[in-house]
DNA sequence: GTCTATAAGAAGATAGAC
DNA sequence: GTCTATCTTCTTATAGAC
């Protein structure tokens, strides 16, 4: 052991070193209990068994179960913009959306989590109807940004900024709608019938058709 | 009063005309329920109480919870079905999906229910599991159909049977989701922004840009 | 057919020992 | 920092009066 209990003596430990571990399993656990169940149905109870600890202890770390889904969405968000790097301008940004895709395939907790939130956000009392909500208007400025400069230097045909708004507002309807109907039957193609859709998209922006690369399978 | 209470004499009455009616109350209140709060955050208590009865009136017309949920499930698909006539072929029906979106802006309450529940059906233990995957296949075996329909009366340009059920997928995906984005931020335009999605997708199908009427709106 | 009353359990939250 | 134990509240479901 390397601290042996000191009655009075003063030790400086590692800070919280244990306590931030902590931390983030619980947010890890609640994300997973979160997206399979809901906020409202997932219980501080089954985070608490899945961590191994009691539910006592959640409430040292988070107020209440509205103080944990708040550090579930914070953790959710910063992993997803982790993954989505700001250096990819223009078109490019768009191309990417079916490796995105291909993640969520592999990693379902993340859209599952978001997804469940945001059927539950249909009612305007959900805690994380503000962060759906922003969340939305984030992604669809950010994406209409993104095609504007795109226009703007060239690398697609020529449309107005309404056109651009409706389009990013489908194209992230369309991804959405696709892993939902993946996440309810895992039969569905998810990458297949993505891929294609975005692949017309491209196509229909640029007016050529070798805009999305082929896929690339490991041997 | 047409039948005074008479103690001994046997009076058919008119079968469970009250019940009838208690019984559709009851159903469409626990959709309202459910669709905002989903079937497991929604309470026998809350739907009682909309009704105005006691909760343990809901048992002697369903015999629990889930029974309940299957009288929703099947009042809400007979509903859908109504509106959604089969005599409608070929490209018509599709060109039809705008005015079904412009009555769910109109009545919330159907297309709440039924993405609320997909949502919550992420989970692979929902009762209402089944039901949704059962939905989203009927109606992409449907759309496939009457597409194939479609090609082969030559009103569209020709498609192969495994495209065209991508295109189907896809098109019920972008209309879920964008749908998904009204419900959850009502301010999104959702008929401006779902009109311009099908009209590009029926322009593609049909090589015509003439195929869904302009709106008219009553003066 | 509908009610009151209540059983039996599970939820979120908290007090206080260690 | 984590635990046991407990409180209050809210759920589903049922028993029995009317």
């Amino acid at each position: 052991m390397r601290h042996t209990k000191t009655s009075k003596t003063k030790v400086v430990r590692g800070p919280y070193k244990n306590g931030i571990r902590r931390r983030r399993e619980i947010i890890e656990s609640a994300s997973r209990i979160f997206a399979s169940h809901g906020y409202n149905s997932g219980t501080l109870r089954q985070i608490a068994k899945e961590v191994g600890v009691t539910p006592a202890a959640l409430a040292r770390h988070f107020d209440d179960k509205e103080g944990l889904l708040s550090a579930v969405l914070a953790n959710w968000d910063s992993q997803a913009r982790a993954r989505n790097p700001g250096d990819v301008r223009g078109l490019a940004h768009f191309v990417r959306l079916r490796d995105a895709v291909i993640y969520n395939q592999a990693n379902r907790g993340l859209i599952e989590l978001f997804l469940t939130l945001s059927g539950e956000s249909t009612n305007p009392k959900h805690p994380a109807r503000e962060f759906i909500q922003q969340r939305y208007r984030d992604v669809v400025e950010k994406g209409a940004q993104l095609l504007r400069e795109a226009r703007d230097a060239g690398e697609i045909l020529w449309m107005d900024d309404e056109t651009i708004v409706a389009e990013i507002r489908t194209l992230y309807a369309m991804m959405d709608g696709i892993q939902l109907q993946w996440l309810v039957d895992p039969e569905v193609d998810l990458v297949g019938v993505f891929s294609h859709a975005l692949s017309i998209i491209l196509e229909r922006w640029t007016g050529r058709k070798d805009v999305l690369p082929p896929l690339v399978t490991r041997t």
